[in-house]
DNA sequence: TATGAATGAGCATTCATTCAT
DNA sequence: CATGAATGAATGCTCATTCAT
């Protein structure tokens, strides 16, 4: 009996509670926003009471920036996957710029909310920086790798640069939805806009 | 003798209130930002009564909004008397960034103060519109002008263009100080990256 | 009408929240202790708003530590006014001892209600002391003036002896009470025991 | 395999987690005080599940109850050792004072926070009476004895004279170290003091 | 027009206790 | 015997807004 019970894992008291509260603390801070959602309707959204959010988290800001880091990690594991090397940089940037919309569609809001209220993210510990500057960090190194393999022009800082590209991406993205235009319509633009830009 | 005193104070100071309550309320929003900002600490700062803000604005957020709009108007003006035109895009475009750092350094955080919080701007009323989304749609004129005038290559969709633009040189005027380049790497680093995307 | 109603300073809006939430503070702390009240239900007790508390405490210490200070000056005040100088020591303890009960069957309970919880006081601020340390120093100069007047026996540590005799007036009190005895019968036994010790 | 160390490990330290509470609460008791310490403080503390505390405790209380008597029955233990009958009041009394402040030593705290936190005592159980008013009752027996064999003067009522010196005793340890000064000026201070009280 | 005392809904967080395993 | 995840009532405190003067 002991040996079936132990085996059974899964039977044990629910070890998902942290699960479940991630799962909708996300639901959340996309629909309403970091000020908006309380630990207690964070809970309470997940089937659990008040006290255990901070069975798992000590503060609220800690469950936020938590969302933060996990959208970041896997927007950034998404778009690993899904971005390979094309002829032209046009196409790169737009088969690029493309799966951002995928994964925006797929997670409607997600990026957004990651990428708000990023006063919080130096309230505290190590300044580990907003999602947008981390984008910016890691586009300065696609460019100095397209700088290397002559696929992009070499009289720019590439630091510089990066937070250009992503500054473009970002306001482009964000307001190409309110105007109405079409997602390909945006690609498009942006692609020839930064292509042209970058290429040597 | 009160009697007198009072009413020639009053008659004095009354028109004053409510500039002086902006004044205080800019000072406090930049320092500060909005959550920290209490009616009654800009009521305070302008030494006034704390009902005092409620005779002006109906909400915290009307004050905020109307802090935001000053400044995009102040920041437009700033920018018409500022930026002619040049030669070249590249000149023209290094003139418009140094004049948003000229302004910058003259109303240290007043910019970014403005950007901030833009959640609550569509809170309400008639979604105005977010500073950088009015500034997106100022500089989407300027492609359209500069399209018309050969100076621009007509390949782009004026409207997308904007948003990138902005976007390109927000994220870089925020994140170049945080990265601790100079103002003048900043600036010929991002107009030779929009010249090159933008001219014919 | 204006001059009437300046005139009539007790008609302005109630300027005795602050004396009303004393009051209730005093019969709360009183009844309850420390921990068992909330500022609230001070609040409620006075008629007043929870915030209303926080307009004249910053804390629910600062307003137990006022408490205790005020007890303190009106304990202190009601000694002096009640206590003379008598033939005898004995005699001289004794009417000190009977205005000490006076005071306590004046003001049930308050004296012991300020003497507890003399942990928080030393939290944060300059420690003041507990009320039983006060009225020690405060003991240990009426010995030295009675040792200065050959009313007292000149061997001993002043200090040491104040706190003493408050510790053997504190406790008498306390127990006293609670094993039944008289007043009279404590108040007896107490001053001639602190006279057997302190006549030179 | 498995089965087999967790017996024998179970069955050796089954016996020891009482004691291991103990040791842990005592500590926390008298590091922190009652307030600051949680059980499950005191279970981390002891290496144990939050949940075994309440094995072996109903409440917090009743553990916090344990630990007064516990230390109760051990400073009485350690007096009735170290105290015997010396030629004079003074030296017997002398003795005594020096046993307390050599159990304070040891045991650093310990009275202390034994003594704090009277109140709960009385919460919900046969009033079991506060340490002090215990050590009272003590004395008195200590003082009816000491008038039997004509070292007291037999013109007190004991009862009452016991809480004095209890009182006397506690409140000079307390402020003696406070005011800096050595157990042994307090020790003579306060023997002659009581001698002189006592002595027929 | 100006005041500032008063308000109370609302929030983040704690902790003694329970109970399924 | 032992565990520790789960609970949720309770607390101290804030602050945008109102309104009698």
């Amino acid at each position: 009996m002991d040996a079936l019970r132990s085996n059974a894992a899964i039977s044990r008291r629910r070890p998902d509670s942290l699960d479940r509260i991630k799962k909708s603390a996300r639901k959340l801070f996309v629909e309403r926003g970091y000020d908006a959602t309380r630990p207690q309707d964070i809970a309470r959204d997940a089937g659990l009471g008040h006290g255990t959010f901070y069975l798992h988290y000590e503060h609220k800001r800690a469950c936020f920036l938590d969302f933060v880091e996990e959208t970041r990690a896997a927007f950034y594991s998404f778009m690993n996957e899904r971005v390979g090397r094309y002829d032209t940089i046009e196409e790169t940037i737009a088969r690029t710029l493309a799966a951002i919309y995928e994964y925006s569609d797929a997670n409607p809001g997600v990026l957004d909310a990651a990428m708000a209220d990023e006063a919080l993210i130096d309230a505290d510990g190590p300044p580990s920086g907003s999602l947008l500057q981390q984008w910016g960090r890691s586009w300065a190194q696609t460019v100095r790798t397209g700088v290397d393999e002559n696929r992009i022009a070499d009289c720019f800082n590439p630091d510089i640069l990066g937070h250009a590209i992503v500054g473009a991406i970002h306001q482009c993205r964000l307001e190409g939805d309110r105007m109405g235009f079409s997602q390909e319509e945006v690609i498009h633009n942006l692609a020839r806009f930064l292509a042209r830009a970058l290429k040597p």
